[in-house]
DNA sequence: TTCGATTTGTTCGTATGTATT
DNA sequence: TAATACATACGAACAAATCGA
């Protein structure tokens, strides 16, 4: 089964390698001229295909270097998928810390945005993000527990990076995606304590889900930010 | 002075001719090849322009008709500018009540973000947008008066669609991209009022800076949303 | 430091396919 | 049906950036 146009066909073949792990992130695909010949395509079909990619931050070309695969960096994820700012505007780099990490089932939610069914394992981690030292951000997040085959609390508290670097670097599985849906709620008890704010206090609630190649489910996360001196930057049309 | 590369040229020419008014709304623009001829470029070159433009919402295409300047009809500016979504994930396209209409002078907030001196003379006008007939929104607009030269109160009530697509109508002025800022607040007594809510009670503020072409800033608004039922839609990633 | 090989970036031109009017 | 216009694909040449010898 082949797509309608040869560059889309290129382009799925590319993803395959990818989601095969043929190419890993941070390396470098054959260059064009190569994969003209593997393809039996021309370059500049091949240069269409790699530019899509590129624009959905698939692939990253360098000039008289190579194209390579997107490696999740902390830089890299602070320039697509990160986009709370300050009063001046500028991006703050959170730091993490794991509250609690477990084993669950999927309630009736989780299991909608993650595509699974209800009450399938998945793994649960609550986690406090800190600016400048002060709590601003509490996250629960859930996985697949089908996913990440034999991840276990230390390990996932010993990493280095973000948590997508992190799928990537371990479980070759790269974020090409995110949708979040954001509401204004009051704060409960319990997300007031850990944010330092009454209960009641406005908080900004983003209910966020990954996705990797193919738009198949990685992660999803609700997560309730402090935005008395924080702001959510949302940037339409251009891009 | 040119710019660095052909097709960006090309480019700035195109919207040269776009924000003097030479290419109006929804009309087709020259064909591709009588583009080139006119440019003295390929004609790859010009579909190299023309795909950046069609990136950044100035264009559309549409294969065997041509190639129009993008028209801010309420189905477009749904489609690029709106993205507050109800519980099932649908957009919910908002009616406009217009509660004021004034001229004022830029506060340091509202100069800062339209490029304007402090106290330069602006239009306020405060909106009130139902959904289903429910009041869900409201917002204070301000735009510089410099650029909307004769408009009253009676025109601007009067007008038809959208307050974008009244601007690219009546004053040839067209959006192309918005900022917006989101934060969690407790709702003033006046906005409780406004949306039907108790003073205190969580609401979304949006501060949203609108540009034309060159990045000029063309109006600015303080939004809030009862997000009760209603939730900001943001995509990361692809686009 | 210099040089040359490699790789992507830009531009050109042409041919053919597909959708619209 | 015919003309028009965008869409796809091919191939070539040179420019600009990178990187290792």
């Amino acid at each position: 089964m082949s797509s309608r146009t040869l560059h889309a066909e290129v382009k799925r073949r590319i993803i395959g390698s990818l989601s095969e792990g043929r190419w890993k992130h941070g390396e470098a695909i054959p260059s064009e001229e190569a994969l003209a010949r593997r393809y039996k395509v021309s370059i500049g079909t091949v240069r269409h295909a790699v530019s899509e990619l590129v624009a959905e931050n698939v692939l990253v070309r360098r000039q008289g270097s190579g194209t390579y695969v997107a490696s999740h960096t902390r830089d890299y994820m602070l320039s697509v998928f990160f986009w709370i700012v300050d009063e001046k505007g500028r991006k703050e780099l959170p730091r993490v810390e794991v509250l609690s990490y477990r084993r669950a089932r999927a309630d009736a939610g989780t299991a909608a945005r993650l595509g699974l069914q209800r009450g399938a394992p998945v793994i649960r981690v609550r986690a406090l993000q800190r600016i400048g030292g002060r709590p601003m951000m509490v996250d629960d997040i859930r996985m697949p527990q089908a996913l990440f085959p034999a991840l276990d609390e230390p390990t996932f508290r010993g990493r280095e990076g973000t948590v997508y670097g992190f799928f990537q670097e371990r479980f070759g599985i790269t974020v090409v995606r995110v949708v979040e849906r954001l509401q204004a709620r009051a704060a409960s008890a319990a997300v007031g304590a850990a944010l330092g704010l009454a209960a009641g206090a406005p908080v900004l609630r983003i209910e966020r889900t990954a996705y990797t190649y193919g738009d198949a489910p990685v992660e999803t996360r609700v997560r309730y930010v402090n935005t008395a001196r924080l702001a959510y930057l949302s940037q339409l049309g251009r891009h």
